[in-house]
DNA sequence: TAGCAAGTGTGAGCCAGCTCACATTCGCAC
DNA sequence: GTGCGAATGTGAGCTGGCTCACACTTGCTA
């Protein structure tokens, strides 16, 4: 079958280019491969729900993957966005429990999955892979705790311009941040419309540049200056 | 030297017992020990700065230890709460980078510590330690998740009550919170004086009882009720 | 046992940000 | 090109929670 050997082809290709998992030995990598599955979701499609079981472990292809929680009321709460290269629902991979939120597709999405019972083994032989997961899982807790550090601040300002240069530093090419004002809005627990205002002021200052789905940062420096400051003085 | 016997005793005994290292060999324990050490806080002393280099692996004995950041607005946000038993300083310690945030003596606390040169070697010839920093690594996230997941909600109702309820089933005796409304404050991000009013209203309604430096919950069911809500009604 | 610091209780006024209700603009699919 | 849905822009009230300002209580410690 030509097709399947393509296919395993790809995903190890994608795997050793990985940072993750660039250090395995090659015949591993594609052991593991054999048993990876890809599949594809469309814009808004769920990939897991918070509180189903976790018993797989994702990887962006490509596309981009909003994760977060959606309440009842209709009321969602965005806590990272990722995209190409990225692992999610390694939490609950790892610990056994229940996902502790929901992941939807952001844009058309290619991802790579590893079930709990090829991966888990095939892991814990290996104590260089573990220390990686120990490097992700800290990764995840300082952008988490950044998170919950900014919203405990009382002005939309500060929080906002926070957000912007966290994004921005992570994964803005050349200053554009693609993210709506809907997400930004979620991300902060901020109403769109106060955003939008805010956003507005900064471009008046000629600190932003704003499009549909995007933003775009001309003065970090000034934005990150709010960033810093706890209680702006104008 | 008999008291530093009695000392090394001390320390070997108390991991002996700790969930994260009692499967070690007794033989590597003594040796572990003998590296580390142990050190009094009064009240209110630091333990560590946000910034500081992660270059040690603390774990409370005695007291317990506020985790958070304090802004220079004088506002702060506690994170979290730990005591008797609990690793902190983990997430520098094990990624290499400065601590994320300030951790403050709560009460007169003893805490021994590792450093990395001696923990490090050792930690990595045991997958079997390594699989348990990934555990306590996804539990931090959890409590972070959930924390940054409850700040994101618009009322002080449902956030108040959710933190009450998480705090009770961690740490509770009897119901019994230790906590100050001022603590309180801090961690759900809102005024003490909202704080206060709020617990009065549920002390009326027969939910709660407060004391100085503790609130004891009577009614667990009807709390859980009000945190599960998205919109309280009434 | 008196004094003091920490913690708690409570009122009054104010204002940032929310909600509601639209108009407008963009970019993609057909 | 032409709909159409998604994203953005904007005004007008309203209000929950903040701030300020104090009184009261508790329990430690000298």
């Amino acid at each position: 079958m030509p097709q399947d050997t393509t296919r395993l082809d790809a995903k190890v290709a994608f795997l050793s280019d990985h940072p993750m998992f660039r250090d395995i030995a090659r015949g591993a990598l594609v052991q593991l491969c054999h048993y990876a599955k890809t599949r594809k979701y469309r814009k808004g499609a769920v990939v897991f729900s918070k509180g189903d079981p976790g018993d797989r472990l994702l990887v962006v292809m490509s596309g981009t993957v909003k994760i977060g929680i959606s309440a009842a009321s209709g009321r969602s709460t965005i806590f990272n966005l990722v995209g190409a290269g990225e692992l999610i629902g390694e939490i609950a991979f790892l610990d056994g429990s229940p996902r502790t939120a929901d992941a939807i597709a952001n844009a058309a999405c290619e991802i790579l999955s590893f079930d709990k019972r090829d991966f888990q083994p095939f892991m814990e032989s290996q104590p260089a892979l573990l220390l990686k997961f120990i490097d992700l899982l800290c990764r995840r807790l300082r952008w988490v705790s950044q998170h919950a550090e900014q919203i405990g601040l009382p002005d939309l300002q500060t929080r906002l311009a926070r957000t912007l240069v966290r994004l921005g530093d992570r994964d803005a090419v050349d200053g554009k941040v693609a993210v709506t004002q809907q997400e930004l809005s979620e991300m902060i627990g901020m109403s769109r419309e106060s955003i939008n205002r805010q956003l507005r002021a900064w471009v008046a200052q000629g600190w932003l540049r704003l499009g549909h789905g995007h933003v775009v940062v001309l003065d970090h420096a000034a934005l990150q200056a709010t960033a810093a400051e706890d209680a702006p003085a104008g």
